[in-house]
DNA sequence: CGCATCCTTGACCGCGGTCAACAGTCGTGG
DNA sequence: CCACGACTGTTGACCGCGGTCAAGGATGCG
């Protein structure tokens, strides 16, 4: 990875490190705002910070002070179950939002971990509350963000409740494909920066039965794997997989 | 149910039918309003609307305008699946807010069915936004309330992921028994609105599994049930049920 | 009273969890 | 450079939880 610190900050100085200059600002929270507005929303973001693979961004318990958007890498969201058991309950790809789950909260409820090098921006919550009294359009983006993610765990919940694992895993890997694609990236090739036992974690399934997933879609011709780089062949088959399977009740 | 229909609203005239005769009132929406403000807030609210057992409250592709608090009866919220198969993703008891996870778009995403015969009081989205830019403290519940739901998904997530299905009965269980408590009612005894097929649906169990475990918990002397009505008669036992059990990866 | 809906209980068996052994891959130090 | 251990991923064998099918009982409504 290559980063250089210029001073404390950790991106290359100058315009990059603005949202004009960022590849992502037109999928990013600051979607739709005019570009006078898009300066004063520029002016609240603290510039780009580095995390390591293994790295918290957040830890559950912490208090709750920003917002981040991830700028590149990538998260997993993890909870310490009550059983003392770490589950990863969601993923988190460029242009996302790190800490809704805790907005309104005094701590967070939830740990956020980089999955690999990343950085992240980081929106101070109270500059963004005063800054959503002048623009409606950005404090319409953040209920946007933050009702999406409700619509997103009810179909996770439909997913977990209901679906085989090989139905789970084809939703995941459309998923995977699909924020790929949302991003400019090939629907068909990606890597995946999670392990399979955080797959697992994630979609209620041994880490085993991850394995043998891929490897029997891959027998099948539905995708190329090898470790964690990921292409996918036929999106139809996937597809159908993930929408029929009229399995469980 | 005693409700007088006096001319075309169905609640008895007067003060009852504002936020300060209300009894839910301190565990509300504007819970820690000051006064004046809660007048304001009272203001805006369009006076209580009944609906009966299977009327739907909000259909699924409706435009969003209004959140709605219920005040009294229960609901379910239900999405349609891809694979066509309705799919139970929550339940609501009075207080609780319904709607969030449409906030800042255009359509509901789910649907809201009544459960018995219920009253929800009506917030119009666009005044609630109004008054929130006077009233900081409103804006702050309605992020709480967001945030609430994400992190009760997030909880929701484990265990429909890892939990056996007695795990997930007890949580079910101990979940409505906080629920009712913390609306003032006793956490040992009430009425389940739902049918078993609605619990199974929303836990990820067949409806006989639901059944089987009630029959089971009720044997072992941890509750007493016949048909819809609950007793929970050792709250520490379906705890340790619902904690512990390490069961699945 | 009769039909519909909801609930209960039993019998069976398949999906996927668990345990176990082994194969790659990477980073570290001799 | 290779040897070593730690970690991650793959594959096989086994079996138990819980889904499915089926039958019958309870409850309620027109």
């Amino acid at each position: 990875m290559t980063h250089h610190l210029t001073g404390h900050s950790a991106m290359p100085s100058g315009q990059v490190s603005h949202c004009q200059g960022c590849s992502l600002c037109s999928h990013c929270l600051p979607l739709g705002l005019a570009y006078e507005d898009l300066e004063r929303f520029d002016a609240i973001i603290l510039r780009p910070r580095p995390l390591k693979r293994g790295a918290p961004l957040v830890r559950q318990g912490e208090p709750f002070t920003s917002l981040y958007v991830v700028r590149s890498g990538s998260f997993k969201q993890v909870v310490a179950d009550a059983g003392h058991r770490e589950h990863v309950t969601h993923f988190l790809l460029p242009s996302e939002v790190v800490g809704l789950d805790a907005v309104g909260e005094a701590v967070h409820p939830t740990s956020v971990v980089a999955l690999e090098s990343s950085f992240v921006c980081e929106l101070p919550f109270g500059s963004l509350e005063a800054l959503g009294d002048r623009l409606p359009a950005l404090r319409g983006a953040l209920y946007r963000c933050m009702s999406q993610e409700l619509h997103r765990d009810q179909r996770l919940h439909c997913l977990l409740a209901f679906a085989t694992a090989e139905r789970r895993m084809a939703s995941f890997l459309l998923g995977m494909s699909e924020r790929h694609a949302a991003r400019g990236y090939s629907p068909y090739g990606f890597q995946l920066a999670m392990s399979r036992a955080d797959i697992g974690s994630f979609l209620g399934l041994a880490l085993e039965t991850v394995s043998r997933l891929m490897s029997r879609f891959q027998r099948h011709g539905l995708l190329q794997v090898s470790g964690r780089e990921m292409t996918l062949l036929d999106l139809p088959a996937l597809e159908a997989l993930a929408e029929q399977g009229e399995s469980r009740r």
